[in-house]
DNA sequence: GTTAGCACTCCTTTTGGATGAGTGCTAATA
DNA sequence: TATTAGCACTCATCCAAAAGGAGTGCTAAC
């Protein structure tokens, strides 16, 4: 037995109106609502083989059918015509430029919140900093110097040092050229312990400075690693029933408030470099353990400079894949917009 | 009538058993359980009595009584012995004292969760920022230059220039003199239209940059208007039947995840210059609407230099005052311990 | 191949009684 | 006068049984 065009139809029709009532669909309503002209006992039959090829489950017996994960990976890769419907509140929202990124992420996530009813993340995009640009030593007051590391990106690290013995003009001088002649453009890779020691010798008394200095540039490079990742919505799951018991509640929450968590999808869907930078993880195919009674909708969003972040939306799975994949192209195209305008 | 001793007892003991158990306590576990070997009955009168003045209700009849926030409140007020109990895992996990505020203060705001089984949340210190220390311009390549202004306690921000015209190093050296002359030690509110224009005309083709400079300034002090916020343990209010139905837990969930409507919070707490820095709001008390069924215990944590910030914990009701109080005054004196050891 | 009809399943809701915790009141007691 | 025992009463909760209803599978007829 082979899934043919009308079992297709029925499939789908199941579906819609799946997610439309969170309600398991009985034989009779798809019989009234479609325009197949078929009765509840047709539709039986073709349901009941649709449940033995594994596209939708009956909760229990006597009770309408579900989609299945598998139902609903078919609809989402096959069934879904593009929809270009403009999201117009959104661009009027984001169409004032912020300056900062982190205010700009944070408007992102929550008006895409607002707009799908889901729960939604971003993560801030991850910058290349393999080399240094240049090292800045200045003055602050007497015992106290700033150095201002700036990374390939142009990421910028401010560290303040003690120097309780002081430190005149001339050695700081000194301090910056020697910093800045051997470690300007040079990637991180190449600052070994020979190169350290080097460099320490040459500091002479004041190599405690140059060794917080490049204490200071690890530390950038593990900044990378930990990425910045902002959620909005997360009290939307409340409006689905079937998430919204106490242990899923928690459960779910939990991920949003402990970030780190999410990071697991980040990875995930940057590692996947598929076709349309768009794809939608069903129930238990989540990277994300928490979520396995959810789908969640993830997309790479890419500004210029090679800068790739992730945008997430996580929803029931009766999640209307049709408009969330819309938004999320049409935000694609607004970020993009967005930032050539810079 | 009003409240004598052995009224006291028996609200205490209501109380306490409450706290315990969260089912509204009735006369004959009272009798019991207490050394005051009186009969149900007379429990009852007493029962009848308090609540006549307002320190317990009845859920409905027939069922025992339960706190009333004017309960509670006369609870936290005269009732709680000190309680100096050492918070030993604490102590451990924060021992090895974290280099950056943020980390630190997410650590704090997570072990107090876990700890105490309730929702916490952190304010990050408010930092004295009035004065410009200093302003540095530094090239990043060309067409792009960096720079640094830092302001009183240390506060430092980073803007990138794009100067599309190029900038040779001679000007640079001659606007950062510019910059710093007029600038350094400065009270923003000095800053007025006369001193930008007169900077602005020395500056003379290179105006633009100095106006970014000072829009930059301006932005440090806009941003020690949105205090950052951390949260932490959010989902825990899901061990608590009374706060976890759908639409309070919703509420609260939305309240932790827009911090901002925690501002309300810090801000009423710092600006409480009362006795013990330790701040209790059951109820209608508290600030926050979202948290009408909950208590709120805040404390005021002080660092050197006159740094404050608030620490808030937010639970049921019957929240364990005791303890919680205790640990937040375990926390304050190792916040104080690891920052004397800097 | 499609459909009408029917028996059957099983979830959900309703109902009503039993249970029990707890109260308020009254009368007896110390 | 304060305390207590006793009793009628209330009301949430539990349980089982019944009713209702949505939906199915199967069979026989078209």
């Amino acid at each position: 037995m082979q899934l043919d065009e009308r079992k297709k139809k029925i499939l789908q029709a199941i579906i819609r109106n799946y997610l439309e009532t969170g309600e398991p669909v009985g034989s009779r309503t798809i019989s009234k609502y479609t325009d197949l002209n078929l009765s509840s006992a047709t539709i039986r039959n073709e349901m009941a083989d649709l449940e033995e090829l594994g596209y939708i489950v009956q909760p229990h017996t006597s009770a309408g059918r579900i989609p299945s994960d598998q139902g609903y990976r078919l609809y989402v890769d096959t069934m879904l015509e593009e929809r270009e419907k403009e999201v117009e509140e959104m661009k009027g929202m984001l169409l004032e430029r912020e300056d900062k990124m982190e205010a700009l992420l944070k408007q992102v996530v929550r008006v895409l919140a607002q707009s799908t009813n889901y729960a939604t993340m971003i993560s801030a995009p991850q910058i290349q900093r393999n080399k240094i640009k240049f090292i800045q030593l200045s003055r602050v007051d007497m015992g106290q110097i700033l150095a201002v590391i700036v990374m390939e990106g142009n990421v910028i690290k401010n560290h303040v040092l003690h120097v309780p013995e002081g430190l005149d003009d001339e050695t700081l001088l000194k301090l910056n050229m020697l910093l800045n002649t051997h470690l300007n453009g040079l990637p991180i890779e190449q600052i070994n312990l020979g190169l350290i020691a080097a460099l320490k010798q040459q500091a002479g008394i004041h190599e405690a400075i140059v060794g917080e200095v490049l204490d200071a540039v690890a530390e950038v490079i593990r900044e990378a690693d930990d990425l910045e990742i902002y959620t909005s919505g997360a009290n939307n799951i409340f409006k689905y029933p079937e998430l919204s018991d106490n242990v899923k509640a928690s459960e779910l929450i939990g991920a949003f408030e402990e970030k780190q968590a999410l990071s697991a999808l980040v990875q995930e869907t940057l590692a996947d470099e598929s076709n349309t930078g768009i794809q939608v993880y069903i129930g238990n195919e989540s990277p994300i353990q928490n979520m396995k009674d959810c789908s969640v909708v993830t997309a790479t969003y890419e500004l210029d400079e090679g800068m790739k972040g992730t945008i997430g939306i996580i929803g029931p799975k009766r999640m209307d894949y049709d408009k969330v994949i819309g938004t999320l192209k049409t935000l694609m195209h607004q970020l993009d917009d967005l930032y050539k305008r810079k």
